[in-house]
DNA sequence: CCGTGATCATTC
DNA sequence: GAATGATCACGG
C-alpha cells in the first residue's frame, strides 16, 4: 500500500516501489484519495506527482534529489504497448548562473543520473489513464560505458555554451543526451553571461533530456521488453 | 518568478 | 512514426 513517509534505505524504497507493480493508476490514486484526470493534456506531470506521493517524496520542486538522504532521483518511464518509452526523460535544467554547471563533474546532470529509481508506467494511448498499470521498479546507475556516452554529449553541448554558441545548440545535438527549451512558453527568458564580452544577455531556459533510444535500451536490458 | 513533474503539438 | 520545440500544472 502507498505510504506518505520518506523511506530510510534503498531497500525500503525499492520494496515500497515494487508494491506498485501491477497496480493501476486508479487504484493508487484511490488509496491516496486523489481524483484521476480524464487525460494528461492539462495535467502533464500528474502521474509523476502521484508516484511521488505514493513513495513519500517530500522535496517539492527544489533542485535536489527526490530522496535527498538517499541520493536517489525518482522517474516515471512511460512505455507504449511494445515496452518502448513514449517520451524523452527530463534530467535537469541548465543553470546559467553556475560556472560549475558546465563541467561534467560539477553538473546537475551527472548528479541526477548517478542513481535513479525508474518506475515504468503503461502509456499506450489506447488505454484510458485510470486503467494504466505500473511495472516493476528498477534502481539504476549508469554503467561506465553509459556514463562515458552521457559525458561525451554533455561536454560537446557545454563546450558550445562556453564558447558563446548556446543559441546554436539545438535538440539535434547529442546521441543520448540533448538540450531543449524548458519553460512555461517560448516568451520566457533567463539572463546569462555572454561568453565573448561578459555582458548580460537574454536566452530561453533550457534543460537536459535523455533520448528515448537511451531509455529504450535500458528497458530492453533490465526488463527484457521491447524490440 | 522559477524549478520539477512531465507531455503536447507541430514539423520533419 | 518520430523528434523537436513549445507548453501545462503546481509548490515554494
Amino acid at each position: 500500500m502507498p505510504r506518505f513517509s520518506e523511506p530510510r534505505s534503498e531497500e525500503a524504497l525499492l520494496a515500497r516501489a515494487r508494491t506498485l507493480a501491477g497496480r493501476s493508476i486508479a487504484e493508487v490514486a484511490a488509496a491516496l484519495g486523489l481524483p484521476v484526470p480524464a487525460d494528461l493534456r492539462h495535467h502533464k506531470g500528474w502521474v509523476g506527482h502521484l508516484v511521488e506521493k505514493a513513495l513519500g517524496v517530500t522535496a517539492g520542486s527544489a533542485p535536489v534529489p527526490d530522496f535527498a538522504s538517499l541520493g536517489i532521483e525518482l522517474k516515471t518511464l512511460p512505455l507504449d504497448a511494445e515496452g518502448v518509452p513514449t517520451e524523452t526523460t527530463f534530467v535537469s535544467s541548465l543553470d546559467f548562473g553556475d560556472p560549475a554547471a558546465l563541467s561534467w563533474e560539477g553538473s546537475s546532470v551527472r548528479k541526477k543520473l548517478a542513481r535513479i529509481l525508474w518506475l515504468p508506467v503503461q502509456a499506450d494511448p489506447a488505454v484510458p489513464l485510470a486503467e494504466r498499470r505500473f511495472g516493476n521498479a528498477l534502481l539504476w546507475s549508469p554503467t561506465p560505458e553509459e556514463e562515458a556516452r552521457l559525458r561525451a554529449d554533455f561536454e560537446e553541448i557545454a563546450g558550445m555554451i562556453e564558447a558563446g554558441f548556446v543559441e546554436r545548440v539545438t535538440a539535434h545535438r547529442g546521441k543520448v543526451l540533448q538540450l531543449r527549451p524548458k519553460g512555461a512558453n517560448a516568451r520566457q527568458l533567463r539572463w546569462m553571461v555572454d561568453a565573448e564580452d561578459g555582458a548580460l544577455a537574454r536566452t530561453a531556459p533550457r534543460a537536459f533530456y535523455l533520448r528515448r533510444s537511451f531509455t529504450a535500451e535500458l528497458v530492453r536490458r533490465h526488463w527484457a521488453l521491447g524490440g
